[in-house]
DNA sequence: GTGAAAGCGCTAACAT
DNA sequence: ATGTTAGCGCTTTCAC
């Protein structure tokens, strides 16, 4: 089974190497057209396809990037990662998609794997785990973009959502809506969204003089989450809404309410901070803090591309807004 | 940004080329130990990184397999997708992942591309529109392997799910639950794994002498499927059953009957093929019948392995079979 | 044990 | 308008 190179071709349609080079990158411009319908019928009768490895080693670029994924189970980093996608089938180029897992070691094996094959450039959801590894890459000059996370100390094109402000508005819908007593359940607060969207809890209940209570807020692993949910259900002041901090704690609550056959909304109102696919089919419908992942993924696309071909502005932090889609569940109390 | 080579590497160690590289390849067997110690050194002071295209073009092979799903938004293929990457991860190769979204254009395309880009092998959920180019493949011993549908007349492993019998004994279970009026929808009988579903609730309904009626039956585009629904709910003898051929057409189905303020079970029980992530939380929690998606990738990419490795056996089918997942929904009439 | 040299299949000056 | 040539960065005989 041997291979069809540019050389047979040239053989076969009885000119040179680089003409047949010339014709495959479409630079006709200079260029016989019986010579072309020569090449054409060659590469058609020897069935040759050309080698992109080959061509990547010389040109330095393989058209390709690397999106690595701090989880692939948050709904929004596959929407993130199918914008960046689509971008990338509009500008002639592929997309390579890693999941780190949140594990600092295989985001690090995933950036070095990715650059060792020569991808053009990366978007990182990070862990926040590689920070040297991060530094190098900005020193060498090499395109990336965050997503996601804000790295202190990085200075890197960033996207992230407005996470306070949106968990603010969250909560103080709740509160408009006469809930009070309003518990919060998140993954742990390692990171800084996590972190913001607290923050925006507490500041939403602050603002409307509602004490904070330490009884009210969970936040660990996620087969931990349930434990902290019977403890705060166990309460004599069992809360009344539920602020779910993204979509795996979500569903971890809701595993839990289903069995403890709490009714959404009449006993308990419920939001996430989070897209979830059929949100708006389940029964009980739920209200979602929606981040715009769409518009997120273009835009890392963009700045991507713009540092590959040298059109880098300065590193920059972009905040999007997210969205609260509000549904029945919520009118609660 | 000048690129560190190789040939830096061993200048800066004073040795030659070879020796790096069989350093690189983990090849110590005849090298001196402070030969060893001195081209570590070099690498680590010149952040030297080895380039895989420039391997890959030389060894003509480059560790990465591609997968070519028919439709990403269908559960089972991230699912697959899942487990090829895990054995892929355990066998030192990587997956990529390119959908062809139902269209044999676009998988005309990816199958293209990843080929001209080296991968050694291909999971294909064939969209069945490209005959001409799988039996080419076929032809040239091209390592590839064939999900969820059979393709009549092109010898490839391929691996797919009992289809018919799955459907058949969830229909039996309905029959069982005392439901005669069972309803179907699905998207279009354009291809095999759909028509054989549809066969096994024809042939479960003919075997309890259930009369089988077309009014019953919706098979149409997704966003049609809301109208077929409308109709069959509109009959005087109304289904209290209905299957879902797949996830897409069940959500469709979902959202009518949460539009329609339908209960299920109570007045409905909904049995749905496919995977359906957090079924179980769901309220109404929905009877699945489910493919063991891990098994199926997993068999896939040893398929696939071997065929790269020349352990190549003669092509065959593997047929997968389906678990039926009671719950309370389908508990109806 | 280590080095020299010949490619892998393609592109891009530079000639002609 | 087309051909010649020199690599891209690595692996791999085959010498020494």
């Amino acid at each position: 089974m041997k291979r069809v190179t540019l050389a047979d071709v040239a053989k076969e349609a009885g000119v040179s190497k680089s003409t047949v080079s010339q014709f495959l990158n479409k630079r006709y411009e200079h260029m016989g057209d019986e010579t072309r319908e020569k090449i054409r019928a060659a590469i058609e009768k020897l069935g040759y396809r050309p080698n992109y490895i080959a061509r990547s080693l010389k040109q330095k670029r393989t058209s390709m990037i690397g999106i690595i994924v701090a989880n692939i189970m948050h709904r929004v980093s596959t929407e993130v990662s199918r914008a960046i996608e689509d971008y990338c089938h509009e500008h002639d180029m592929h997309a390579i998609v890693c999941n780190a897992d949140d594990d600092p070691v295989k985001e690090r094996k995933y950036i070095e794997m990715l650059r060792a094959r020569q991808v053009d450039g990366l978007v990182i959801f990070p862990t926040g785990g590689n920070i040297e590894l991060y530094k190098q890459m900005e020193r060498e000059n090499y395109p990336v973009v965050f997503v996601d996370r804000k790295i202190d100390g990085v200075n890197v094109h960033t996207i992230v959502v407005n996470n306070r402000e949106a968990t603010y508005q969250a909560v103080c819908h709740l509160i408009e809506q006469g809930h009070t007593r309003i518990g919060m359940v998140t993954p742990p607060l390692t990171i800084y969204p996590r972190i913001e969207r607290v923050n925006g809890y507490k500041q939403a209940l602050m603002d409307h003089r509602i004490e904070i209570k330490s009884e009210y807020m969970a936040s660990d692993e996620i087969h931990r989450i349930a434990s902290w949910l019977e403890q705060m259900f166990a309460l004599p002041q069992k809360p009344t809404a539920l602020l779910a901090g993204n979509d795996l704690s979500f569903f971890e609550a809701m595993a839990f309410i289903k069995q403890q056959r709490i009714r959404v909304p009449q006993d308990l109102a419920v939001i996430v901070f989070d897209n979830i696919p059929f949100a708006s089919i389940s029964t009980p419908t739920i209200t979602t803090i929606a981040q715009p992942a769409y518009e997120m993924g273009k835009k890392a696309a963009e700045l991507l591309w713009k540092q590959i071909n040298n059109q880098c502005e300065k590193a920059q932090l972009y905040t999007f807004s997210c969205r609260l889609i509000i549904r029945e569940s919520s009118k609660g109390k």
